[in-house]
DNA sequence: TCTGCTATTGCAATCGATTGCAGTATCGCC
DNA sequence: GGCGATACTGCAATCGATTGCAATAGCAGA
């Protein structure tokens, strides 16, 4: 932002865009877009009652066959389009899917991480797959609580709550209705709604086995542990620890954002001090890992000799850093499915099923010490 | 996805989720959620008619002070959500905006450049804050038609295009109509719709000038020209090159995708056969500046002393890489927000504009010689 | 020719909120 | 006490599509 500053003199360069006098109404016999053409014209242009026109648009075999395509030719033909608002209207559903971005109310910044925004836009292929709409919110201006604004306003017939889920009072809150809505994130134990999320505790496991496998034996745990997902990668550490017989007091854990910014800190202020016992880091996210990476090479630390680094999400850039950053994958492809299938499912009145999906540890240059 | 194959041994793991018996109405006495409160309910309840619930709630002076306050509390009391739905119906507003990430027909990939990513996450805010929800569309599944899908349908009253924008013939289509609809991305000159973007021509200059200041002479530009924006930081470059003398033929051009896996692939196939004269590189993103880092420094080449790197964005990674990335800087926040403003002055029929926003170089590691 | 079906189509109500216009108090003032 | 103005409220139409139920026509079988 003050970034920016700089730039007030720069201004801002304006044109103005010459404009067709929007009268170009196609071929002067034919007389297209008038006003809005409704159901109701094209019953009249077919010659039948507004009834049967719906009816025949929508493919109802009790309409006879030629009438239907007739119908349909001439919605065709003038490019009629039902006004799904109407339509909304009467059936009570909106065939529309509020996608809600919950985050930190103290960062309160834009949605940012690159993994939730892979996850997204799978949720939205997926969405528009099956043949709903899908509405955006990232819950900034959050005082309007969800549940209500969207459902109850019938602005939506479900909800996708994604984003870094610290408890949300919201959330559990949602729960003792009958909105129908899933959740990513991890399980905390005994929630009364459907989350689907990467099986982190295992992820968690994977990468300290890893560490440990590399000759690693004092760890840091670089997240925020009151998000159940970063706690069970956490907790997963500890695991592979205990199992490992290493003392649980080799493991440091520091609080730490979910950015790239904030990896870096953490790793200046914390991680330094601990060297050169200090040997192995496992980061929460890709971002904080290629922060804390970047703190490291510049103290010239060797990694991963020195010290050897596992991200966590597998996002795109994490393969082409210097070194390449090992990592946890999370497969946002079965993720985003499994959102919208456990969603509908739900929305058909079926038993709400949470799903903790796989993952897969990804060796790269960060963290493998023998070639 | 084949990544995944290696996972079907797993499989996923379900959990039944317990449900409470959702009969957890609150205290005995209230019930509060029978049905659906409508306004008919809230107007039975304060003893007044439909039209005088409907004026109260929306504040309208014409109502008694005391009547409105009335009606209000127990709006809120049985909180009570305005049907969106029937309002958009008889208001023939939605107050909502669909978002387009038009991309490659080719390149079949979800939405993933940060860079849009960002913007993305700028324009929800700001839609929000102006009292209008968002309709996120992948294009995709665009054998529909936006226009006609969005518009006619009333599911938004505008519609914001965003992705890099090769010539769509989809968006000159729209602009023979009167659909209200903006654009990101670059001027190709005259175009008969408001384009919101940065100044890519200056970023270009900018980018240009700077490696040839740090001595460069040979210099390769990685990017795919036929996108109305990139084609415009390419005659930056050539433009920053005329001023200052450079041969044209000093500069070579790769098509190149919008991915850090294509900028390193060019990198290898094209760059190296061009060392060690070459020595300057200006990617068209940040994403691609990264992919073409990692194999310059698989090569042992050393960046910024024998090839100069530059990118553009400043995506949030970039100054967290190894060198750390310098670039060209596009301001999303001023960015979101002219987008939105626009459209919204748009649709209250005013002129379209279109605006062209000041861009910054931000020296960083990956091109600065002489410290 | 009459009755009973079946195949089609249309009538009219409905979804829930908004709003132009008309109706009813209430009050001031002559 | 009477009249017009002012301040509120309510009636009823409307937005555009969907759908239960009734209506009509055509046809076969008795």
């Amino acid at each position: 932002m003050s970034d920016w500053q700089s730039l007030a003199a720069y201004g801002k360069v304006v044109f103005y865009t010459q404009v067709t006098p929007n009268r170009r109404n196609g071929s002067p016999a034919r007389m297209n877009d008038k006003k809005m053409m409704t159901l109701a014209d094209i019953a009249k242009l077919a010659g039948v009652s507004e009834s049967t026109a719906s009816r025949a648009l929508r493919n109802n075999p009790v309409i006879n066959q030629a009438t239907r395509e007739k119908v349909q030719q001439i919605a065709a033909e003038h490019q009629f389009k039902v006004n799904a608002t109407a339509r909304n209207l009467r059936t009570q559903k909106s065939y529309t899917i509020a996608v809600i971005i919950a985050f930190d109310a103290k960062t309160q910044q834009t949605v940012s991480d690159p993994f939730l925004l892979e996850l997204l836009g799978v949720i939205a292929d997926e969405l528009s797959q099956h043949g709903y709409d899908m509405l955006l919110s990232t819950s900034k201006s959050d005082d309007k609580d969800w549940g209500s604004y969207f459902l109850d306003s019938k602005r939506a017939d479900g909800l996708i709550i994604i984003g870094q889920g610290e408890h949300d009072p919201r959330v559990e809150a949602l729960a003792q209705t009958q909105v129908p809505f899933v959740v990513w994130g991890g399980r905390s134990g005994a929630e009364l709604y459907p989350i689907i999320g990467s099986d982190n505790r295992q992820g968690g496991r994977l990468a300290t086995e890893h560490l440990l496998n590399q000759g690693c034996r004092q760890l840091v745990f670089l997240g925020d542990i009151r998000h159940n997902e970063i706690e069970q990668r956490h907790l997963g550490m500890l695991d592979a620890c205990q199992a490992a017989g290493i003392a649980s007091d080799a493991v440091q854990q520091l609080t730490c954002d979910f950015t790239a910014q904030a990896g870096y800190l953490q790793t200046q202020q914390h991680v330094f001090a601990r060297l050169p016992e200090l040997d192995g880091i496992f980061a929460a996210s890709d971002a904080i890992a290629m922060g804390a990476m970047k703190a490291l090479l510049e103290h010239d630390i060797a990694i991963p000799q020195q010290v050897a680094l596992v991200g966590f999400d597998d996002i795109a850039m994490s393969a082409y850093c210097t070194p390449s950053l090992s990592t946890v994958k999370q497969n946002t492809q079965s993720g985003g499915k499994a959102l919208v299938s456990q969603l509908l499912a739900r929305m058909q009145g079926q038993q709400p099923l949470s799903e903790q999906l796989a993952v897969k540890l990804l060796c790269r240059q960060s963290s493998l010490r023998r070639l």
